[in-house]
DNA sequence: GGACGCCTCGGGGGCATCCCCGATACCGCC
DNA sequence: GGCGGTATCGGGGATGCCCCCGAGGCGTCC
């Protein structure tokens, strides 16, 4: 997969600013294929879609949803396209959202044209590329996951449960039925449904799929 | 914490090969102060304490335990101490084993002396150092745990599964009905009903709850 | 043109889910 | 001793879920 790396990129321009979008442009246009641009989340998706971009090059903030809604998106239909993130912000928050999304490198606007255009070449042709400091942030947040410390946060929903309530939780939400929590707690099946109800209702849900989803987004199971 | 940054940073070696050990020194003379340096697990631990360098150049494949066993050995009594790993290998598992175990940077022993003599001082900063092709490697490990974006890695039990059947797959994991399901795609209950069937025999689950619990895990969603 | 897969529906039936209404029992609190 | 919370059960019923069987249309591949 030599998507035209060694050559003229096909890069595709995301930032609300159209100035900023000019001079992006005005840097890079000997050296890469600007394929097309977009100022929001929605058409961002849709044009990448169309002109098939080696490299996006994607800001963090963006109206309707942030540059992390436009490389999920992405990802789907074409998950071949890599990006680039390209911000004004240097927040850990930020950086790691985009990488946490999928993108491929994270270099601030300060970068210079050169550089940047290194950059979009390194990324097109499969590497990394960051900017030392931030790419502290991405480790500092691999070391953290790693271990397993999942902070001992006190969710307020989760408080309103009793031990009992939670322990069901946590079958339901692996996908047992109610026999099998009970044959689990050695308790009827009929208990099994009370303490669902009441953890539905405590929760505010409907149904016990949304209480799997509910779940596994916190990392409960 | 600016320890001697800008200056000369407090530097120490560790390789098991002496000839090796002696090139680095005498590329980094001028720039960096060598402060020690030792050829095998225990002694570095040791001596290292003792010295307090700023940066710890490290080899990770190491006799007595490689380059981790000295990372961690030596975090627990001088955490700020900051390490860079030095290796000939390339190799995803030894980047990451190593970043794990809490380097800030990683390079390969192609790098030149000059470029050698930035990454100390960088990372003596504060900054993370990566050769950009090993930074993707970490990318790769961190998306793989933070699972969401598990990666353009094609999931054989995915792809059995039809646009339409993942579709479905999609909303039934939110925790969607069949009815809702339906009537987001404008297709007939029974009609999703059927997708679900072929979802469940495809994947061999049994029940829609274990389907949600297995699309999360691998954040389908 | 026929085989095959996908997408679209339907009938019918068994079981699961979730709600309503009850009940008994234990435990701590005022 | 009441009062509230929790845990344990049950009947009954509406709905959802999942499977069995069937069907037609549409596209691709040989």
């Amino acid at each position: 997969m030599s998507e035209g790396a060694a050559g003229r990129p096909r890069v595709f321009l995301v930032d609300d600013h159209h100035l900023f979008r000019a001079g992006v442009r005005a840097e890079l246009k000997d050296a890469v294929s600007v394929v097309g641009e977009a100022d929001e989340v929605d058409a961002a998706v849709e044009l990448i879609g169309e002109r098939n971009p080696d490299v996006v090059l994607l800001d963090v903030h963006l109206p309707g949803g942030g540059g992390q809604a436009v490389i999920e998106a992405v990802r789907a239909s074409a998950p071949e396209v890599r990006f680039l993130a390209l911000s004004v912000s240097d927040a850990p928050e930020d950086v790691i959202a985009v990488i946490r999304a999928g993108a491929r490198g994270y270099v601030t606007k300060a970068i210079s044209g050169p550089e940047l255009i290194d950059a979009v070449h390194r990324v097109a042709g499969g590497d990394a590329v960051f900017s030392p400091r931030l790419a502290g942030f991405v480790l500092d947040a691999f070391a953290a996951l790693t271990p397993g410390v999942a902070a001992p946060s006190v969710d307020p929903e989760l408080d309103q449960l009793s031990t009992r309530e939670r322990e069901v939780l946590r079958l339901i939400a692996r996908g047992y039925t109610y026999k099998e929590v009970a044959k689990e707690l050695s308790i009827a099946t009929k208990t099994v449904e009370t303490h669902v109800s009441a953890v539905l209702r405590k929760l505010q849900l409907s149904t016990r799929h949304q209480l799997t989803y509910w779940a596994t987004e916190r990392r409960l199971v």
